[in-house]
DNA sequence: TTGTAAGCGTTATCAC
DNA sequence: GTGATAACGCTTACAA
């Protein structure tokens, strides 16, 4: 394989002026440059990433390890970090710990051995060994998808329990009384963890009951979500709201409720986060919480492109989130049928 | 940050013995292994991955290059290439394309710069320069989803047109005549010409006819799936059949059908490829093709890491398909109404 | 089984 | 603006 040497020796030029040209173009006169880049095209040079992380100390690679990739927002998210730093010659690692938190703790030091310039992670619950691992090398890094409430971290996201806490007030202004939620499983789960405490707060505030056993926590599954509809629907009486911690546990209650013949949003209203296009297609009139996912990604690009590159970087982003309301979403009359 | 000569120097040996401790363990006296390993551990070593990989010429580092990653199947398979090669002690860079094959050419290029030991591709369609290149540096990599016709390259996967072949005779054979289909943009995407192929040939060679304008090519997504289904129900006499490209199209097209006020599949039956959990919760007896996915994750990470270690490969794996038929699919009794 | 020493292909610090 | 030259941290013949 051809290497800088080679390509200098063609040019008539030092290795070291080869170098600047590919590197710092800038300081290298017009017309070397031409011949340099003349001869890169010749001989298909291309550059060694490790000869040059192990010389620049910067391997120009950013990691991202996320819960799942098997979700639309994540995924979403992920496909816009990626781009963004592909646009700036960075490559972006992918890696998934399917809500292991230990995983993710392996997962990252397998990173930083392999060397990244940056990471970006989601949420702020992590194992107490991560964040030091990356602070004792100096890897930037940022929280995505959830705000830090201690101020410490470096954050881009939004304040889920506000966005739990509007979508049960919202139901509980049109009317509900009797709610039960569906919550994804909170141990070491901050984005499940303030929905639930949202909601709870919120209709705690409000003089209406949710008794630890109309909430039920699950697993991010559509099958969970069938099962954990069955679930809420067994108690008397019947709620006339379910909350969904996720996308995908709404799903599966739709799917559920489908089976088990009952209308919604008439006889029962079910409502979500995240993502709800596939389930717009189930049930139009769904209430959902939306957050813009691909601009997560985009921010948390720009933010370690900036803070790697020395750049001044705000310590904290709150993005807005958005309530869509399809349709009424109020109880029946008389509670359920 | 420590260095392997710190480890040695504390162990008490030199930086080569340090260094097959922690690559070649079985070459070290079990005494001194000990030293070393307690050595690392007390100064909290990690290898230098690019320091590493400039001396070995290995970076333990395998690429994939998807078409998209918000798609169930590429999260999944993709997750499952991911979690065996972790386990083989490789990190695995991934990135999506969106259906571009020259942005796949410079993704790849990228990566190959950044240094991969093996790729995994998806699909046989690709821009002329990427094998090659890869061919050039002796870089392993495999196809998936799809069997290379040619014979030339080592792919894992399934046939498509085989698959699209069985479900567009299962549905003749259920005494459908007239049918459209709703497919991928077949350019540069050899799983949906296969798939389209398939179609066209199984009906054509029943004396069915397939006409060009109830062929309608869409983006795979879900406002193309239903802008599709009114295009092709738009032809007189209606189809009794829809076949869709893959998942999303015929989740798009199921939804359109409700809007529409369709009964699927009584009044038409639509049928697709891919990863139809969505679409069980909202047509239960819909029939579509599935493919194991996680499998051809697994299945890639082990031929690549075999591939790497100069382990002799299979050629070709061809992986079963399997069609699910959801209650029926029989056209109505008198066409449509 | 372990040590010596020569790279691996760049970048970066100096002079010039 | 350009050229020597010394790192960068590790692996791997080859020797012992």
């Amino acid at each position: 394989m051809k290497k800088l040497e080679d390509v200098a020796r063609l040019a008539g030029v030092s290795p070291a002026t080869a170098s600047r040209a590919l590197s710092r173009p800038e300081l290298v006169r017009e017309a070397t440059l031409a011949r340099i880049r003349a001869a890169v095209d010749e001989l298909g040079y291309v550059p060694h990433g490790a000869a040059r992380a192990l010389a620049s100390n910067r391997t120009r690679t950013v990691g991202a390890i996320v819960p799942t990739l098997d979700n639309a927002i994540f995924a979403n998210s992920t496909h816009a970090l990626q781009q963004r730093l592909y646009e700036s010659g960075y490559t972006l690692v992918i890696a998934s710990h399917e809500y292991d938190l230990t995983a993710e703790l392996d997962i990252a030091r397998s990173l930083v051995a392999r060397g990244i310039d940056g990471l970006a992670l989601v949420g702020v619950d992590h194992d107490a060994r991560l964040l030091p691992l990356l602070d004792a090398r100096a890897i930037p890094y940022v929280l995505t998808w959830a705000l830090d409430r201690s101020g410490r971290r470096p954050c881009i996201g939004f304040d889920n329990r506000a966005a739990a806490a509007q979508l049960a007030g919202y139901l509980a202004d049109t009317g509900h009384r009797v709610f039960a939620m569906i919550s994804g499983i909170v141990r070491h789960n901050d984005r499940a963890r303030e929905r639930m405490e949202g909601v709870q707060q919120t209709l705690a505030a409000r003089g209406i009951a949710l008794p630890a056993t109309r909430v039920v926590e699950r697993p991010f599954t559509l099958a969970a979500g069938r099962e954990g509809l069955r679930a809420v629907l067994a108690a008397v009486p019947m709620p006339t709201a379910v909350i969904c911690g996720n996308d995908v546990l709404a799903l599966g209650a739709l799917a559920e409720a489908r089976t088990m013949g009952i209308d919604v949003p008439r006889q029962l209203s079910i409502t979500g986060f995240d993502d709800m296009e596939m389930a717009s297609l189930n049930a139009p009139r769904l209430t959902t919480m939306h957050f813009p996912k691909a601009e997560i990604g985009a921010l948390a690009a720009a933010w370690l492109l900036d803070r790697i590159a020395g750049r001044p970087v705000a310590p904290r982003q709150e993005l807005p989130f958005e309530m869509m309301i399809r349709g009424t979403t109020a109880p029946p009359p008389s509670g359920n049928p």
